[in-house]
DNA sequence: CTGAAAGCGCTTACAG
DNA sequence: CTGAAAGCGCTTACAG
């Protein structure tokens, strides 16, 4: 490992290392003297270590975002917005992956703060896990007493951090009218893991709607399972099973919604003649289902990009800050009027 | 950014610098001082500082991994097999998303060449362009040189660096003989930017096979277009425009194939009953369309795995090494027999 | 504008 | 086993 340091440039180009650096971070130094240092760092191919760097003080260029799974089409929407904040600040984002293990999240947030980031991004529902919320924000707040920011997408009971938050309740219970408008009054829903804050804004807001509306959700009509494609499978199934009795089922994702479409495949079901299905995020590839889903549309892209946002912007309030995004219910071909 | 240092452990447990920083590494010391710099520490919510470590010459737990669009399926799961690893060996990854702009590529293994990866991976198709080429090589050179290690993804030409490769030619020959197999003699492709490597790949394993058979691929048969959902509708349309004479259109990747659906769907055209429709990649979408896609099925998580996986271990022959994954024809209902 | 020097927070031979 | 000290490669006051 023999790096070519600075003070190699500074010796080709026959000036000392303060100047070196200096030429090599435009400040002020003789064009004369500049040149000299700029063509010996090409010629040496030299590249600031970025560690002394940041040792000695200059600010770091890396941000770190902490996510739940990156193959997940909602996340990586989400990466995608984050990424283009990133590139246009020329920024590097150490991305980690926690596989939906709560306890690997807090692992990754305290290698980010060994790393030094300038900001940590949370991005995915967090735990509702007195214990797991307390370590949680042992870890967090000795990074924000140090300087260090925090942004999250789609938290908010637990973390008092500036966040972005797509507005889960108030999108369930529009997409709930748009659903009863239809005519439908009995209904069933795939709901994901409960200690997950989605879940309950989305299916709460769902609920109390269908209430306000006079129509009740027993608890025979929710089905749980993990927040993927094959969860969705499950629990549309095991609604199935259970002999489903409803025209309309509500998917708490569009990656559930995914597999509840397979479900149904695969017992000869189709939608939206024999039953009608809506989901929420809209993610890209829901338009290009047969039949295109009806969703609570989120400006995922944004989600990203408004978390980077505050995150690399200082809070002057006094208060943290709160981006609400709403998500609008696009009505496709996936739900049907009552006949 | 007032941070506690090891010094301030060192202190508190009422040890010496080196003997807090040994027990921290779980370096021999004695149990009953051991025990009091551990208790130091936590109590002090203590997280060493990660460049300060590199710079005293520890190993380095961040790895870099470039790839072309973190939103694509395609990079989305074989991330997800490249984070897979990374978590299994408690490896933090740095990531960075080009956009597709090659200018781009290269300021990012040079941002990951100072902040001292000691693994590089670059994911996707490389770019045929001799000026990008040298700028690449002259960015990686003085990297390896350094004892950094390079692993790329489906990128041979260009970098003699170890390598992952899926079997995009003989895929795509595969493919071939299968579809015409079925009886299909006139073809279509949709193709990306020629300048990848997967396109040259691909496309010619593909021509070569129909011309083994005698049959011919004309220049007017293949519409060029971003490799994106979007490029594919784009190409699709514009094979229709000039009035397709196919019965069956190879989409170079599984993400256009899922345009080209849309593009023949907005024309009032079926497939398999109209056109048959075939892809390469099988992103786990394709079995959720419908109809379900043909293609060549990729283990697109393993593409990461391995990649990680040689990225991770010495390489202790004098040749580099080339892992070659073999992809499989899966034949789904999007293909038909010809009547 | 330029240079000598201190200091960032660790790790690791080197003595003891 | 433990500690004092050097050194990793930079940046930035501080003099000049």
């Amino acid at each position: 490992m023999s790096h070519v340091t600075l003070e190699d440039v500074a010796r080709a180009a026959d000036v000392s290392l303060a100047t070196a650096s200096r030429a090599l971070n435009g400040r002020r130094v003789t064009p004369h003297l500049h040149d000299r240092v700029l063509a010996a760092a090409a010629r040496l191919a030299y590249t600031p270590n970025a560690h002394a760097r940041a040792l000695a003080g200059a600010s770091r260029r890396s941000v770190g975002v902490v996510c739940h799974d990156v193959t997940d089409p909602y996340f990586a929407a989400v990466a995608g917005g984050v990424m283009r904040v990133a590139a246009d600040n020329d920024l590097l984002v150490m991305l980690a992956s926690t596989f939906r293990d709560p306890e690997r999240e807090i692992a990754y947030v305290s290698m980010l703060r060994a790393e030094r980031a300038p900001a940590i991004l949370l991005i995915g529902s967090g735990f509702e896990d007195p214990r797991w919320e307390r370590a949680m924000a042992a870890e967090l707040a000795p990074y924000l007493d140090g300087g260090g920011r925090v942004a999250v997408v789609s938290r908010h009971r637990t973390l008092k951090v500036d966040s972005v938050l797509p507005e889960n309740r108030a999108g369930a219970a529009e997409l709930a009218r748009a659903l009863l408008g239809l005519g439908h009054r009995r209904f069933a829903v795939l709901s994901g893991p409960p200690e997950l804050t989605t879940v309950a804004d989305r299916l709460g807001g769902f609920r109390d709607e269908l209430t306000a509306a006079g129509v009740a959700l027993g608890p025979g009509a929710v089905a749980e399972a993990a927040f993927t494609r094959d969860g969705g499978y499950r629990a549309m199934t095991e609604l199935l099973d259970r002999g489903l009795d409803a025209t309309c089922v509500f998917a708490c994702t569009d990656v559930m919604a995914v597999g509840a479409y397979a479900a149904l495949r695969d017992r000869g079901l189709s939608v939206p003649g024999d039953v009608s299905v809506a989901g929420f995020d809209d993610i890209p590839v829901v338009r290009d289902l047969t039949p295109p889903l009806t969703t609570v549309a989120l400006p995922l892209h944004r989600l990203g990009e408004e978390a980077m946002n505050l995150a690399l912007t200082e809070n002057t309030g006094r208060r943290r800050r709160i981006v609400r995004l709403p998500g609008e219910v696009v009505m496709r071909a996936s739900t049907a009027p009552v006949a």
